[in-house]
DNA sequence: TCATCTACCACTTTTGAATCGA
DNA sequence: ATCGATTCAAAAGTGGTAGATG
């Protein structure tokens, strides 16, 4: 599996999403950082929706509905943090390849779906401090719509174009590691690369179910428990990161993401250069590639847009 | 006619079993 | 007998594309 570290070693190992420490790169607003929790996220409901688990041992049925979320992608200011009534104290949550996302936020990020279930990329991962090390958590991923409306890329970019599909039933995604101690958690960044999507609202496999054309957020919720259908909930904490919003598609629709998923995702090395593959690579793709000092120089999306003479 | 979806392709990475040597 | 390193084939994950679908 690959790392964030090893696409893009200017980047550091991880990227700091608390509040500034005083000296510290303040670029980032506070708000921003901390991510967002849900002041109605509590250990009952979540209690429900946990006790769903039957043949696919990592999904569970809907977890409840949560505040109003940014409606648009990338263009509004983040929430202020907000403390979960039921929360765990002291936690917090990092995004670790923030800036991977942000990129590909910059541009309008879609994520295939597919009958049977594909991967995201990126994939979220986090880091998490604050943790009891000796009590045990299970870490949870879900993916709820971010409005009532349906898109469609309009050449330039992505517009509202109706109603939004009747809501699918929700699904979470269970760390495979869930239940385990805080330490273990700690230890190191927490990573939901194996999450699946897809539109077969038959699924069977337990992937996370969403429509096309559908702007999405994604979310993480750490849960206080001993068992994965424990009755007692020590507490829940639940976040969700801004950047990571996303529209789903069946095929991409955005050239720009295209070229950036080429170019950041391993698996598509087969896309980049030499081989039947390349056709639609355009040269200065090849330059990020093949010139560290070019991509440490200028951002993904920078580099697309300075392009010149680019057709997309 | 058009937008969207599906199946298949070639390619790359990941995974795990088998093998070997210390 | 055990452990770690290496090798290799199969499985899984990519975007592109042609054709199907509604």
């Amino acid at each position: 599996m690959y790392h964030p570290r090893e696409l893009y070693p200017s980047l550091g190992s991880s990227y700091r999403l608390g509040p500034p420490q005083p000296g510290a790169d303040s670029s980032f607003p506070p708000a921003l950082a901390e991510g967002y929790r849900y002041p109605d996220l509590n250990s009952p409901k979540l209690d429900c929706f946990l006790s769903g688990i039957e043949a696919v041992p990592h999904t569970l049925a809907a977890p409840p509905p949560l505040p109003t979320l940014p409606p648009a992608l990338g263009t509004e200011p983040a929430p202020a943090a907000a403390e979960a009534l039921h929360s765990l104290p002291g936690v917090s949550l990092s995004l670790e390849n923030r800036e991977l996302w942000k990129e590909f936020n910059s541009v309008g990020t879609e994520m295939i779906i597919t009958k049977a279930g594909r991967r995201m990329f990126p994939a979220c991962r986090v880091s998490v401090t604050g943790l009891d090390p000796e009590a045990r958590y299970l870490f949870l991923l879900d993916v709820v719509p971010v409005d009532g409306a349906r898109y469609r890329w309009q050449g330039q970019r992505w517009e509202p174009s109706g109603k939004a599909e009747p809501r699918l039933p929700d699904r979470v995604y269970i760390h495979p590691d869930s239940p385990a101690t805080g330490a273990h958690w700690m230890r190191q960044p927490v990573s939901f690369h194996r999450v699946k999507l897809t539109n077969s609202t038959l699924d069977p496999h337990g992937h996370l179910i969403l429509h096309s054309m559908h702007k999405y957020q994604p979310r993480v919720h750490l849960v206080q428990a001993a068992q994965l259908c424990s009755q007692h909930w020590g507490g829940v904490a639940s976040f969700r990161f801004p950047e990571t919003m996303f529209i789903s598609v069946t095929a991409y629709q955005n050239p720009q993401i295209t070229q950036l998923k080429i170019a950041a995702n391993p698996f598509a090395k087969g896309f980049r250069e030499n081989g039947r593959n390349c056709k639609r690579l355009v040269p200065f793709v090849h330059l990020i590639i093949h010139s560290t000092n070019v991509y440490q120089s200028a951002t993904m999306s920078q580099a697309l847009c300075l392009m010149p003479g680019t057709q997309w």
